[in-house]
DNA sequence: CCTCCAACTGGAACCGGTTACACATTTATG
DNA sequence: CATAAATGTGTAACCGGTTCCAGTTGGAGG
């Protein structure tokens, strides 16, 4: 059915093999003969199967990114970049959601090397660490980091330690700390580095459990209010548990800033459209993901980079959420 | 360096044939040797490669999906939807995004035709149908519609209807409809249904045009409530705009929803955890994605379903921003 | 006991590219 | 002007599966 290179070859009147040199710019190809390949290919509007060029070269154009939850606002920037930079680069992207599960990461593992990808972008917890290594193509972690592979990720401690930094300078006295699911290292991280920064100083600190998930964040927060019913400061373990905060805050008639401050954590776009606007501590998600597909091209290309941990700095966005110095 | 099926032929004593025969379950096949052959796959760890089988059979386990936007928070959920579906019955999906730039969807559809995908799901406008339809894959559709090409996608109509009747109903007197880019065809629909329902009722319409995105929203909804300060009842194009709208309101010092009440489009998570909860026409969005994966996959499967337009209804899903009924 | 057919199995071709190699023709070099 | 080197092209093997076909075996039926 679909044109192949015998076909082009034919229509040139050369062989296949002249055809596959011409498309690849290997080797010898005479300049008119060049030309009438050239010219049978768009004639017949030519496109060289992906699957066969692969089957030999043991190589595909194919990235592999393994994902928590898309669903998950913070991913689809992540992604986005990802995607971007290697589709400039030529190559695709096989996606899949692992919703933490180990066994649905180790599925989308071996699919994905069943299809021959070069690479894989995984987004995944500690638990597999062998497997990924013995997977000999290059892998690169994001947002997530495992001893001796390569890794991109976001400043946690930084991120926990200046959140609890900014509302110490902006007043809060009693402080609380969401803390989400300590599984999810960046974010057990962040709370840890947080709670270590508010221990050296002599303020009432809370821990409160979430989920990070908008359903769980929303149900979890119900109660923080009445537990708690003093704190004047809040550190929410994600921007999401932060909004579903800010919700609870004012249902309950608390006005914020000015008697509860709140930070987030991750500065995913609806910050900036909530009411007030969401002070947060910034994941550069998108560059971390063209961070990641740039590292994978070049290990697919055979640079061989020693073993990187890519530690990207987070940064405090004010906005309306937490009070301004001085106040 | 991978095991291959003459590997697992060779520890079982066996042809390549026969592994490939008890592997597909197809022809005959000794218990005796089956038992061998599945011994032996089992310690060797061996995976067929999926290359080999796609070029062979001239079809993959892959399935391609292009969305406008990942980043847009519409789309998340009907990738999920989709990716669920897809994977219970073995396939995986290649994913593109493509800004609603005509190259950059034709980018795509090529390369995932090159890389043997059995079906395609797609997002796009009117533009290409014809390379849609010439495709000789399955396509569908989903949330968007071309003439003569199966679809799945929410009821537009009903759903612009449902929102202004409601706005209506709960009392609003001068009604701002903000309406999205008129080239995205859901988007316009929704507009029109709401204008046309609400233009047989004495009221005052104003309309106003925005951005879908988080950032094209924040700057377009500024100047609202300047240009119509006395507006009562908000019509917004999605959940983004809405809420930017929300902000607003709230910033210029209006009460929501006594002084404005507003009702989104989507329903997406947001909605439930800002304040006030935002009133909404739900979009069933994860239902969507599945519903398309489903056809997609019996039409591989060779069923000749007659090119269906699946039309889901949606739903007026009553929040904090709209007034209750008697108030 | 012969025949026939079902049950099994392996050899080889094939999918659509790429590339090693052989051979032919120029072109460069001494 | 002979010879080496560079250029240009085709044949065939190969990647790792699948499947057609032909061949072998064993048991049922006449």
């Amino acid at each position: 059915m679909a044109i192949t290179i015998r076909d082009v070859a034919k229509k040139a009147g050369v062989s296949a093999a002249t055809v596959s040199r011409v498309i690849n710019n290997s080797g010898y190809a005479h300049e008119d003969t060049r030309k009438a390949v050239l010219d049978a290919i768009h004639k017949l509007n030519y496109k060289p199967n992906e699957v066969a060029r692969s089957l030999f070269k043991q190589k595909s154009k194919l990235i592999g990114l393994i994902l928590p939850d898309i669903t998950n606002p913070f991913f689809p920037a992540l992604a986005r970049g990802v995607e971007d930079h290697l589709r400039e680069a030529g190559y695709r992207l096989i996606i899949g959601n692992s919703d933490e599960h180990l066994e649905q990461e180790i599925d989308y593992l071996d699919t994905f090397i069943q299809h021959n990808v070069v690479g894989i972008i995984a987004s995944v917890n500690e638990a597999h660490s062998d497997m990924l290594k013995d997977l000999n193509i290059p892998v690169v972690l994001l947002d997530r980091t495992i001893e001796s592979l390569p890794a991109v990720y976001a400043d946690q401690f930084e991120g926990g330690k200046l959140a609890a930094r900014k509302i110490l300078e902006l007043g809060s006295k009693e402080i609380t700390i969401i803390r989400g699911p300590v599984e999810v290292k960046p974010v057990y991280e962040r709370f840890v580095s947080s709670f270590q920064t508010l221990r050296q100083v002599d303020v009432k600190i809370n821990i409160f459990d979430s989920k990070l998930t908008f359903q769980g964040a929303s149900k979890s927060v119900k109660t923080l209010f009445d537990k708690y019913p003093n704190t004047d400061g809040i550190l929410a373990c994600n921007d999401i548990v932060a909004v579903a905060v800010m919700n609870e805050a004012q249902r309950t008639g608390r006005r914020v800033p000015q008697d509860v401050q709140i930070i987030g954590f991750d500065d995913i776009s609806i910050c900036e459209i909530v009411y007030p606007g969401l002070s947060t501590i910034r994941q550069p998600a998108y560059e971390m993901g063209a961070k990641a597909a740039e590292i994978i091209i070049n290990k697919v290309n055979g640079e061989v980079l020693r073993d990187i941990h890519c530690k990207l700095p987070v940064q405090f966005i004010e906005r309306e959420s937490t009070r301004k110095v001085g106040d």
